[in-house]
DNA sequence: TTGAAAGCGCTAACAT
DNA sequence: ATGTTAGCGCTTTCAA
């Protein structure tokens, strides 16, 4: 590989008026500067970017922690983070966790030795310890989309009114006219409820409106297809099953919908169903899928703002929670009707 | 950032002893080890990847170029090789082509100037001389599922019988008894047909029966959900529009569906669809779509074991061809039927 | 068993 | 306008 050395050798000057050149940074005649960049051009020179990131002290990389990109919202999420650090100079260096606390830590470690000059973590597969412990150690992260609800911060955070989101869904089945309705949320029997503001908000509506949520017809997933459909399963295959679902993100509802249509019913005739998240492919469904909205170009945004003004210094707190909106599609419908409204299938 | 010299002054010894305590490799006596290791942990020191880097002249990162994430067979991709990446004590960088030769030209010169190990490159948004330049500079580069007909090879290259695939979709698409096939394929209107293998495959199917391809039939995408959901649109506003329809990709099949949906058609009873690549979201849908398996898996990990391979500078010569299979599911039956067979809904 | 010293490729303060 | 020099944090000969 070509260093500013074998440049500055070809060119007979020295390596700091070939990094003036490269740089534009010192002032340099014109003429060495042609001289150089035509040597660097013939000689296919390509800055070694780990030596400027050790001198620099710093590599313009965010890191950006998520469980899995399978799940096109994350995938989202990485494509939006990618195109805004890549106009600002940067780049975002993504990894998952697969939801493992341990592979989670060690990631976050990882991305500390290589020095990114950021960290954007979103939950599953990363404790509140291994996150502080960044923080403490003065490296810029913020956290994405955490719905716990700790004492204290592990650090500055963008996210979402979940509840707020719970109660859209809740509020949309019951106006539809459904009182039986279930929940399929991310989270273990009798374990940790990792969804539990999704829950809540919608559980609240139901409460409000006099039909408390049935505690038989709140089940698990992890918030995969298939989690999302074998809830369904159990959900459906209960004595009194429930006419309306919500899943706790669109993956696991469209598990649901599949689940439905393998035992032969119609949706939105026979179960109406409700996602969270709305990735793209939610409104490409057959039929569409009605969902909680995040508006996840936003969200990412307000993330990288975020790490980027911890970077440079300046502020460090969250801004205020992004609030999602309803997005009625072909999914849900009174009971036993086909459809909400015509004109609303897409 | 604590460094190996501040651990080397708390310890009372030098830099070396304590870079020897950490790595295991000089001789050391057990007790200054052991010192040392103390020191480290209480000091929070972190090696720094990018001073190691630098001496060792490898950053023991694999970079992944491919068009967008938010395909999840991409994202599949991804998850795989970083997976096996890791277990080898590697790192894989991610990054987003977005089909823009440019970009896609910009973010290979960055990898190597991140001096990554090695690159595995998926086409669109990577020209023949982007790869090319690349492999000349003497770094190891492998391109993954690559469907071009060049007279000389880039780079080493792991892919799939293309052909084969699309012979496949026509072949069960013909059995069914269909007879007007269409065709959705990634590529523009008289431009570029970038999956015309699968299409050359599928044609060659339906040509060998005795019902070669309408060209009418022949539409175009550029493999999103939008792109599959517009081409089928037109497909079935034909005067005579087909009974069944092939996407390249799954992503345009869920599309396809989707409008046949809009339109008030049945699937597979009014069209079968037919899609290429087997993410796991196929076998979600409602019905679960009969596809082209890609084993994701397999591909991943046979392109990582060449780049590795090259790395260390053994074999580079392309393993053979991966072979498809056909999935057959729910989304396709004999023309006016309800399902090709009940048990084979799952 | 430990230390001294050189060097990876680059930048930048400080001469000249 | 250009060169000298030091140093980023680490690894690795070579000596002691």
């Amino acid at each position: 590989m070509t260093t500013i050395y074998d440049i500055a050798k070809a060119a007979g000057v020295t390596a700091t008026t070939v990094s003036y050149a490269l740089s534009g940074k010192g002032s340099i005649s014109k003429a060495t500067r042609a001289r150089v960049l035509k040597y660097a051009r013939e000689m296919g020179y390509r800055p070694n970017l780990v030596a400027r990131s050790l001198i620099k002290q710093q590599t313009s990389t965010i890191g950006l922690v998520l469980p899995k990109l399978i799940n096109p919202f994350y995938a989202e999420i990485a494509e939006t983070a990618e195109r805004i650090a890549y106009a600002s100079g940067y780049r975002v260096s993504v990894t998952n966790t697969y939801e493992d606390e341990r592979l989670g830590q060690e990631l976050l470690e990882d991305l500390a030795s290589r020095r990114v000059d950021g960290i954007i973590a979103m939950p599953e597969g990363l404790s509140w310890q291994a996150v502080h412990s960044m923080t403490t150690s003065g490296l810029p992260l913020v956290c994405c989309m955490w719905e716990e609800e700790e004492e204290e911060a592990a650090a500055p955070a963008v996210g979402l009114d979940f509840a707020r989101g719970g109660w859209l869904a809740g509020e949309h089945l019951l106006e539809l006219g459904h009182r039986r309705i279930g929940i399929v949320a991310h989270g273990t029997e009798g374990g940790r409820l990792n969804h539990h503001l999704r829950v809540a908000g919608c559980s609240a509506a139901l409460a409000h409106a006099g039909y408390p949520l049935d505690p038989a017809l709140l089940k698990f997933g992890n918030s995969t297809l298939e989690s999302g459909a074998a809830a369904a399963q159990a959900l459906l295959s209960l004595p009194d099953p429930p006419t309306a679902i919500f899943a706790t993100n669109d993956l696991m509802a469209i598990g649901v919908i599949h689940t439905a249509w393998k035992m032969g019913m119609h949706v939105p005739r026979d179960l109406s169903v409700v996602g969270f998240d709305d990735i793209v492919l939610a409104a490409y469904m057959a039929p569409p899928l009605t969902t909680v909205a995040v508006d996840i170009g936003a969200l990412a945004r307000k993330a990288m703002e975020l790490v980027f003004s911890m970077i440079e210094g300046r502020q460090t707190t969250s801004p205020p929670l992004l609030v999602p909106t309803l997005k009625v599609r072909g999914s849900t419908a009174p009971p036993g009707e086909e459809a909400f409204a015509p004109d609303l299938k897409d």
